[in-house]
DNA sequence: CCATAAACGGTTCTGTGGTTCCGTTAAGGT
DNA sequence: ACCTTAACGGAACCACAGAACCGTTTATGG
């Protein structure tokens, strides 16, 4: 601390700069990684609202003090978690059907759901999101991208006229969703196969009727 | 309380019966509505998460001992607010036509997300259904409610031969709030008028197709 | 109208979630 | 290979949510 000239040394910005963003490198991202993890296993098992951060970084094997550093709250950990998960996507079925496309979408969507550690996951990282406004907007940035990754479907299924043309893929592979996230978070009605096929028949009428078209 | 021949008394349960419910006339209901009022002020203002029973207990002006015995943890008293809030209903539109009354349904259900007190406790307290299992069972009831309190526009539409013969009601309704409910939690897609419409036309046309045939 | 005890409410106490402090380890530039 | 300092980690510390205690108010049955 002998010649700063600018910005930075003390007492100016109320933190210089996030930690973790310099040196990002070897034990900084094992810590990241291990951390996550642990997170993930913490929400599974006590929901968002018992999410302890001194029991993350118990799991995590990792000074609890480092996890207040980095993520300060518990919904900043989530946060980071979401962006983590919109990076580890799985790949789409491309059958040349538009019905079985999005029925195998229903259907990943509802196995996803009632898996027991998946589906707590999820409803924990949406209580999560609808605590706090960051974790919201990375929450928003994963269904982006997990609906941006089924789209392609729904572009083919218009290409090759089976949709009216103008139509909207990132709207028809939501209403997809819609129905079972519906269930899961607010009415209850069970998650099953048929609720599956029921939410995919429903898009691709809707779809064929036009109402997608922007 | 002379003669009571079995349970009751005292060291038997951990606690005899739930406060509130062998006197709940006068002051007890009174202190009920004055905290319920003020959770629901609070909710919105801080979120479930950022909900303190202390501060509850002041803007209700009330002990806070009396919020924690009575309700213990801010899960079972955002429940309480949800058998609250079924109670109050507000009456649906019955235009004679389905396309004009899921239209009226899906705009009012964006009217109450958008506003920002309604907004944000249905946001709250889905996020407290999503951290409880109690939470959450009250949060099913509140909107099998809501649901069965529309029902009646798609019966009549089924009676006229509007719709297929064996459409179920509430998975009419229930398609055209999820969408928007899907947008609000999940996507984060905006919430406006255009919506409301798609979302009714969407579930009309799934309807019509016979997507909701039992 | 009175007696009983249900429910309320102020105060005190405590466990713990989160912060601060400071020494140690190891990235990353030269 | 070496030096600087970002990032980690243990320990002591603190504030406050939530429980326990006990006296006061007031529903409710007779």
């Amino acid at each position: 601390m002998t010649s700063e000239g600018a910005e930075g040394a003390e007492g100016l910005g109320p933190e210089g700069v996030e930690p973790g963003t310099v040196r990002p490198g070897g034990r900084t991202a094992r810590v990241r990684e291990a951390v996550l993890r642990a997170a993930g296993d913490a929400l599974v098992e006590h929901g968002f609202d018992g999410l302890d951060l001194a029991d993350v970084a118990r799991r995590a094997e990792v000074g609890k003090t480092t996890v207040y550093r980095r993520w300060s709250a518990p919904a900043g950990l989530v946060a980071d978690l979401l962006t983590d998960m919109a990076e580890q996507s799985l790949p789409r079925t491309d059958t040349g059907s538009l019905e079985e496309d999005l029925r195998a979408n229903a259907r990943l969507v509802v196995r996803t759901l009632t898996d027991p550690r998946q589906g707590a996951l999820f409803v924990a990282v949406i209580a999560a999101a609808a605590c706090d406004p960051r974790t919201a907007e990375a929450l928003h940035r994963f269904y982006a991208v997990r609906i941006g990754e089924w789209s392609g479907c729904v572009e083919a299924a218009v290409e090759r006229g089976d949709l009216p043309a103008g139509t909207d893929p990132g709207e028809v592979i939501a209403a997809v969703s819609a129905p079972l996230y519906y269930r899961l978070l607010a009415s209850g009605a069970p998650l099953d196969e048929g609720a599956a096929d029921r939410a995919a028949a429903a898009a691709v009428a809707a779809a064929r009727a036009g109402v997608f078209v922007r």
